[in-house]
DNA sequence: GTTCTGACA
DNA sequence: TGTCAGTA
C-alpha cells in the first residue's frame, strides 16, 4: 500500500500553473515569484524565452509556505531556510511512514476495523507494535509476539 | 490585456 | 520589493 500513491506525485508535477496563478493563489506578488525563482528559491519550466513561466504544484506549495514564515515576520532567506527544514523533516516522516506500514497489507482485517502492523521494537525485537483501528474509536496500540515470515 | 525583462529607487 | 518602460 502507498500513503503516497504515484498518480499524485505525477499529476502534482505535471500541473502548469502560470505565474499570475502562483500569486493570486499564495497572496504573494508576481514580482516576488520572479524575484525567488532568479534566486533559486524555486524552479518553473519556460518552454521559450520570453515566454509564460509555468509551475508544478509542488513549487506552489513551496511558495505558500516561505509565505507563510515570511508573515510570522522571518527575512526571506529565514523563510527559505525554515521552508528547507520543514521540507526535509517531511521527508524523514515519509520515510517513517513508508517504512513502517509496509505491514499493512498482510494486517488481518478483523470484524470491525483492521490490524497495522507498525514493526519490531527497537529494544526488544521479539514483540511489534500492532496499531488496532476501529470504526469510530481513538486506535490503539498493543504489542504483540513477533513471527517472523519464514 | 497579459507576461517578461531590465532598471531605478 | 514596487513600479515603470518597452516587448512579444
Amino acid at each position: 500500500m502507498r500513503i503516497f500513491p504515484k498518480v499524485f506525485k505525477t499529476a502534482m508535477e505535471k500541473a502548469q500553473l502560470p505565474l499570475s496563478e502562483m500569486a493570486r493563489v499564495a497572496g504573494v506578488s508576481a514580482r516576488q515569484i520572479r524575484y525567488w525563482e532568479k534566486k533559486g528559491y524555486i524552479t518553473s519550466h519556460q518552454a521559450q524565452k520570453n515566454q509564460n513561466h509555468k509551475f508544478n504544484f509542488f513549487s506552489l506549495l513551496k511558495v505558500m509556505e516561505i509565505k507563510e514564515f515570511l508573515d510570522e515576520g522571518y527575512t526571506l532567506q529565514a523563510a527559505v531556510e525554515k521552508q528547507r527544514e520543514r521540507q526535509n523533516i517531511l521527508r524523514s516522516v515519509r520515510r517513517l511512514i513508508n517504512e513502517r506500514l509496509l505491514g499493512v497489507e498482510e494486517v488481518a482485517a478483523c470484524q470491525e476495523g483492521v490490524e497495522i502492523n507498525l514493526g519490531p521494537l527497537d529494544n526488544d525485537e521479539t514483540k511489534v507494535v500492532v496499531a488496532q483501528i476501529k470504526a469510530g474509536q481513538p486506535v490503539k496500540l498493543i504489542l504483540k509476539k513477533h513471527q517472523p515470515i519464514d
